[in-house]
DNA sequence: AAAAAAC
C-alpha cells in the first residue's frame, strides 16, 4: 500500500475551511483558473503531491492511481555534493498568478499608478485576512498611495501610520540628506580603510594554508579568487575550541554551571574529522541494505562526517546530541539510523503492521515548512523498510492527518502545536514512542518552543531515546537535556568554522534612507536570492518593492496562511520569482538549491540567527554569498553580532549606484 | 521586541 500515509483524506471538501479560522480563499474562479501562458512555457506540468494540493487549495480528491511514482517526486534531503538534486518538491508550474484578485481588492486602485502596470498583480499575498494588517483602513492608500520605487519615498500617512510601525523606518520626507549626513559618509569612508579589527579576530589560515589564497584577506575578496580556490579539506584541521565559543548573553547570566559545563565538555569530546570517515560506508556504520539502497537514490552515497559520527550512537539506542553546521546533512544523521533502529525493534513483531498502532518514532521541528521537508527525506527511507511516516503540523485541516492516525503510523513528523493538540485530545498517542527527535534542538529549548516540547516529551515512553541535532547545538539545551536524555554521546565535526566555509560575509553601511534602493539594486541579479526582514510587515513590504520595481518576489512569513506560505516557497523553489522575502520563518533548515546571495536587510538580534540565515547559501559545499545592510546607527551592535558569530566580514560603506552593489548582485 | 508554534 504505497503512499499510505500520504492518501487523500476529506474527499472533496474545501480543505481551507477547517485549517483557518479567516474567511476563505481566493474565489472559486481564482483556483480553477489555468494559465496558458505558464502551461505552454512549463510544457510538462509537474504534479503535485497530494499535501501541495491540499496546501493550495485544490482538495486532495485525486484518485490514489494518479499519485506520482516516487521516481517523479524530487525529494528533499541534506544536499549531496555534485549529485545535489533538486530539493524542494516541484509545484505547480501552473499556477495563477494574476487571476481572481479577491485578496487584494485593498490594493484595487493601486493599479492606476503602478509604474509597470501591465505585469500581473501581486493578488496571492492577501493583506485582506491578516490579522495583523486587520485594522487597516481599506482602499484608503488607493489614489494616493505613492509608488514605491526608489527616490521615489513613500508618504507618510499614505501606509506609514497603520502599517509597519519600525523605529528604524526612514522619516524619508522629514529627513532631507544634510551636510552632516555627507560629513559622515567620509567618516565611513576612513573606518573602512584603517579598520583594524580583522586583524583582532581569529586568523584561520595561519594553520589553514589552503585559504591562504581565499577570504583571509579583504583585498582577496575583490575577486578572482573563485577559480584558485582549492577545495575543502577538513583533514589537518584542529578542533574546533569551544572554550572560545561566544555564550548567549542570558545563558551567561543564568547561573548553572553545572550543567552546562558538563553539555560543553562533551561538546568538546568527540569530534570527529571528515577525514576519519573517508571510505566509510553506510552500510559500515550499521545500515541495512533497503536503506544504503534509498540513501544511494537520494543522492547520499558515503556518509558526511555528522553522518558517520551519529549513525552508529543512534543505532546503539543511546541518547545523541548532534551538531554539524548547516548543510552538512543532518536530517540522514537522524532519519536513517532512526529507521533501521525501528525496523530492528519491531523483528520478530506481527503486530507491526497493525491498522491503528501507535507512533514510535517523532520528530519535532520549529516550522511547518522544515517538517515538511524532513518528511520528505525521511519518507522515502522509511517507505524503504515498509514503515510508514505522516506529518502533523498546524495550519492545515484536521481530517488528513487524523486519517492516517487513524489507519497507523511509525513515524510521526511535525511541529509542536499540532501535536500537543491531537495528543492532548487523545488522537495522537505518543505512549509508544521510543525514539525521539527535536531537529533544530536549541531553537525547540528556547522560550515559547520549551513549554509544549517539554509536555510532548512528558508524553512519549519514559526511557525512550532521544536524538537532539543542529547547527547551533549549545548549552541553552542543558535543561532538556538534563532532564530527557541519559548519559547522551555529543558529537560535532571537527573545524567547522567560518575559514572552512564557502559563505563569504560583506556588509554594507549605509545611510537607512538607502535601504531599499540599495536592497533593489542588490535584488535585481539572475540568480536566486533570499532576503531576510526582521519582522512580518517588513519582508511583506519589501516583496511589494521588489516587486513594484520589477523584480519577481514572492514573501514568507507567518502572516501568510499555510498555502500561500507553501506557495511562495514552492515559487521560489522552482524559479519561477528570483526573490524571496522571508521573516526567520526560513532561517532554518529550509533547503533550497542554489541560493547564490542572501541578503539581510535587517540584521538578525542573536547570532545563531546569522549563522543559520547564512546557512540557507553556500549549501552542499557551494559558494555563497551574505550581504547585511546595516544602518550606520546599528554599526556597534552588527559588529558585536558579527564577533558572537565568529564571523570575519567586510564593512564597505554604499550609496545607491555604487558599482559593487552591482558587482555584488551578479553573483 | 519579534518570530515561530494550535484553534
Amino acid at each position: 500500500m504505497a503512499y499510505n500515509t500520504r492518501a487523500p483524506q476529506g474527499g472533496k471538501k474545501n480543505p481551507t475551511k477547517g485549517g483557518h479560522k479567516k474567511v476563505g480563499g481566493p474565489s472559486a474562479k481564482h483556483r480553477g483558473y489555468q494559465p496558458e501562458a505558464d502551461a505552454a512555457r512549463s510544457g510538462k506540468k509537474p504534479r503535485w503531491s497530494s499535501e501541495q494540493r491540499v496546501a493550495n487549495g485544490l482538495g486532495a480528491d485525486r484518485p490514489r492511481g494518479q499519485r506520482p511514482e516516487r521516481g517523479d517526486e524530487r525529494p528533499n534531503w541534506e544536499p549531496r555534493g555534485k549529485d545535489a538534486r533538486a530539493s524542494v518538491e516541484r509545484a505547480p508550474a501552473a499556477r495563477k498568478r494574476d487571476g481572481g484578485y479577491g485578496r487584494r481588492d485593498d490594493r484595487d486602485d493601486r493599479g492606476s499608478e503602478r509604474r509597470y502596470g501591465d505585469r500581473p498583480r501581486r493578488d496571492d499575498r492577501g493583506y485582506g485576512d491578516r490579522p495583523a494588517y486587520g485594522d487597516r483602513p481599506r482602499a484608503n492608500h488607493g489614489g494616493d498611495r505613492p509608488h514605491r520605487l526608489a527616490g521615489d519615498r513613500p508618504q507618510r500617512g499614505s501606509y506609514g501610520d497603520d502599517r509597519a510601525r519600525r523605529d528604524d523606518r526612514p522619516a524619508r520626507d522629514e529627513r532631507p540628506r544634510s551636510d552632516a549626513d555627507r560629513g559622515q559618509r567620509t567618516e565611513r569612508t576612513r573606518y573602512d580603510s584603517d579598520r583594524p579589527r580583522r586583524e583582532d579576530r581569529p586568523r584561520y589560515d595561519d594553520d589553514r594554508p589552503r585559504y591562504d589564497d581565499r577570504r583571509s584577506s579583504s583585498d582577496d575578496r575583490r575577486g578572482g579568487y573563485r577559480d584558485e580556490r582549492p577545495r575543502r579539506d577538513y583533514s589537518d584541521r584542529p578542533r574546533r575550541d569551544y572554550g572560545d565559543r561566544p555564550r548567549r548573553d542570558d545563558a551567561e547570566r543564568a547561573p548553572r554551571p553545572m550543567v552546562e559545563d558538563v553539555v560543553l565538555e562533551r561538546l568538546e569530546a568527540q569530534a570527529t574529522l571528515a577525514s576519519d570517515v573517508e571510505g566509510v560506508t553506510f552500510g559500515d556504520l550499521g545500515l541495512g541494505q533497503n536503506i544504503v539502497r534509498e540513501l544511494a537514490e537520494l543522492g547520499a552515497t558515503a556518509p558526511f562526517a555528522i553522518q558517520a559520527a551519529t549513525i552508529p550512537d543512534v543505532l546503539s539506542g543511546g541518547d545523541v546530541l548532534g551538531r554539524g553546521r548547516t548543510g552538512s546533512g543532518k536530517t540522514i544523521a537522524f532519519g536513517a539510523p532512526l529507521v533501521e533502529r525501528l525496523l530492528t525493534m519491531q523483528a520478530g513483531d506481527n503486530k507491526r503492521r497493525e491498522f491503528g498502532r501507535a507512533p514510535r518514532a517523532l520528530i519535532l521541528a520549529p516550522t511547518r515548512e522544515l517538517a515538511l521537508q524532513i518528511d520528505r527525506t525521511v519518507q522515502p527511507i522509511a517507505r524503504s523498510v515498509g514503515l510508514f511516516t505522516t506529518q502533523i503540523y498546524g495550519g492545515v485541516p484536521y481530517a488528513r492527518q487524523l486519517g492516517a492516525l487513524e489507519r497507523g503510523v511509525d513515524i510521526v513528523i511535525g511541529t509542536p502545536g499540532r501535536i500537543q493538540d491531537l495528543s492532548a485530545s487523545g488522537k495522537l498517542d505518543l505512549s509508544k514512542v521510543v525514539i525521539t527527535v527535536l531537529d533544530e534542538a536549541d531553537h525547540m529549548c528556547e522560550l515559547g518552543f520549551a513549554e509544549p516540547v517539554t509536555e510532548i516529551l512528558d508524553r512519549t515512553a519514559e526511557g525512550g531515546q532521544r536524538l537532539l541535532f543542529s547547527a547551533t547545538l549549545d548549552k541553552g539545551v542543558a535543561d532538556i537535556v538534563e532532564r530527557y536524555l541519559t548519559d547522551p554521546a555529543v558529537h560535532e565535526v571537527a573545524g567547522e568554522d567560518q575559514a572552512s566555509s564557502t559563505i563569504e560575509h560583506r556588509v554594507l553601511l549605509l545611510d537607512q534612507r538607502d535601504k531599499q534602493e540599495v536592497l533593489i539594486e542588490l535584488a535585481s541579479g539572475p540568480g536566486k536570492k533570499l532576503v531576510f526582514a526582521r519582522t512580518r510587515a517588513f519582508a511583506e513590504q519589501l516583496a511589494d518593492l521588489l516587486d513594484d520595481a520589477g523584480i519577481r518576489a514572492e514573501s514568507i512569513h507567518g502572516d501568510l496562511n499555510q498555502s500561500r506560505r507553501q506557495r511562495a516557497l514552492d515559487k521560489f523553489s522552482n524559479g519561477r520569482v528570483t526573490v524571496l522575502v522571508a521573516t526567520d520563518v526560513a532561517a532554518r533548515g529550509i533547503h533550497v538549491d542554489d541560493i547564490g546571495l542572501v541578503i539581510q536587510a535587517d540584521a538578525p538580534d542573536e547570532y545563531k540567527a546569522y549563522l543559520h540565515r547564512a546557512g540557507r547559501t553556500g549549501r552542499a559545499g557551494k559558494d555563497g554569498l551574505v550581504v547585511t545592510l546595516v544602518p550606520r546607527n546599528r554599526r556597534r551592535r552588527t559588529e558585536e553580532l558579527l564577533k558572537r558569530a565568529d564571523i570575519v566580514a567586510e564593512w564597505t560603506p554604499v550609496e545607491p549606484g555604487d558599482a559593487l552593489i552591482e558587482e555584488l548582485a551578479a553573483r
